[in-house]
RNA sequence: UGGGAUAUAGCCAAGAGGUAAGGCAGCGGACUUUGACUCCGUCAUUCCGGUGGUUCGAAUCCACCUAUCCCAA
């Protein structure tokens, strides 16, 4: 009997995740990773469904690093202008990586998560896919991951849909069946990043917002409370939504514009992929900037540990430090951090 | 302190005797394992600068007051 360590949460994904390894006959105990004081209810979650499910429950406490390896980066990204992504970061660097290490110190064949999104082994590499359900996949949060995690990993849920599982969770009598999907931001009290920031770490640049016109308009709160593309929130009245197009953190100067700023290139930095050389140099490819954001056509050119994508249609802008993955129709090749300035991302590239 | 103009929600703004459009902002929700976008809902309980008057009835007409702006000195 194989054994699986599985990352539980308490929600209705791990939760139906564990019972279905269970019925494919794995062995599973479930471990809940503390990442933050906002994790206390996880871990009571989690606890109740392990009684539920009758598994042994870990308890891993990952505060300190997490505190370094993500909330730092988080904050340090926003108050230089940037706005991060901790998920995608957290996965490979983190969740993933202590779930394994966990594992191979208790002496687990494998792991497993509630993620939808799925695994296939072909020629001898582990290939990481879109799930089934395309409303539920999640291979985007996952395409930091590379194949020392998912020659392991097992994700029960990659072709399920969403009813199906909550209707799982319901006949098992789980609490959780019918709670809420998406907690925000996992870390933050809240869901306020840019409180939490301002208290933790500093406050941010201040400046003015800039009309579309070039006027100089009223201060802003500080450049931490936005990101490209953004239109609530601004507390500005142009007579017609306003948009940031663009924000400087040396001037402090947010821009905006009438329409949403367009981009037909992006730039990746430290493009990170699933298995080695999976991109090939002028290939075409899908490419999604944003987690909901649709697959759009490109193609992609390697710089150095970066990648230039060249859009086929114009998209809106996204901020710099959001992760751009690549896709080959339904496989994940890649990611990388956005970058917007063009010799910056060269530098970095 | 001569002449002219304007005063409608946080901002802009319709209205022109019959019982307060719309946009922006804001607020609430949906969506979402980041941040956003998007979508849906909500937003002047007879105070339409104030006080009187005309009228069955006024934000809309009249008078005066107040404030601001412009032009002359």
């Amino acid at each position: 009997m194989k054994k699986v360590l599985l990352a539980l949460s308490g929600g209705v994904d791990s939760s139906v995740a564990a019972e279905l390894l269970k019925r494919d006959g794995y062995y599973v105990e479930g471990v809940v990773m503390m990442m933050s004081p906002e994790h206390e209810k996880t871990v009571s979650a989690a606890k109740e469904s392990a009684l539920k499910l009758d598994i042994k429950l870990h308890i891993l406490d990952l505060r300190d690093i997490f505190k370094e390896t993500i909330i730092d980066y988080f904050a340090k990204e926003y108050l230089s202008g940037r706005t991060p992504n901790p998920c995608v970061r957290c996965n490979p660097s983190v969740k993933f990586r202590y779930l394994l290490k966990t594992a191979d110190s208790l002496g687990f064949d494998c792991i497993a998560t509630g993620h939808y999104a799925k695994i296939v082994f072909e020629n001898g590499i582990y290939k990481l896919f879109r799930a089934d359900s395309d409303a539920r996949d999640q291979s985007y949060m996952l395409a930091g991951l590379k194949q020392d995690v998912l020659s392991r990993l097992i994700c029960p849920l990659c072709g399920m849909e969403k009813q199906a599982v909550r209707k799982i969770a319901e006949d098992m009598g789980l609490p959780c069946h019918n709670a809420p999907d998406s907690q925000e931001n996992c870390f933050i009290p809240d869901n306020d990043y840019a409180s939490y920031i301002e208290q933790n770490y500093q406050a941010s640049k201040v400046g003015d917002f800039i009309s579309p016109d070039c006027e100089r308009l009223c201060p802003h709160k500080g450049i931490l409370h936005y990101t490209i593309g953004q239109r609530k929130g601004l507390g500005v009245a142009l007579g017609r939504p306003a948009y940031v197009s663009d924000i400087d953190a040396d001037s402090g100067e947010v821009r905006l514009s009438f329409e949403k700023a367009l981009v037909n290139e992006v730039w990746l930095s430290d493009f990170s992929e699933i298995y080695e050389n999976a991109l090939r140099d002028g290939d075409e490819y899908l490419c999604k900037l944003r987690s909901t954001g649709k697959l759009m056509p490109c193609v992609a050119h390697k710089c150095g540990d970066g990648v230039l994508i060249r859009l086929k249609s114009p998209t809106p802008k996204v901020s710099s430090g959001q992760a751009g993955v690549i896709y080959s129709g339904d496989e994940v090749i890649g990611v990388g951090a956005i970058e917007n300035n063009r010799s910056a991302a060269l530098g970095k590239i």
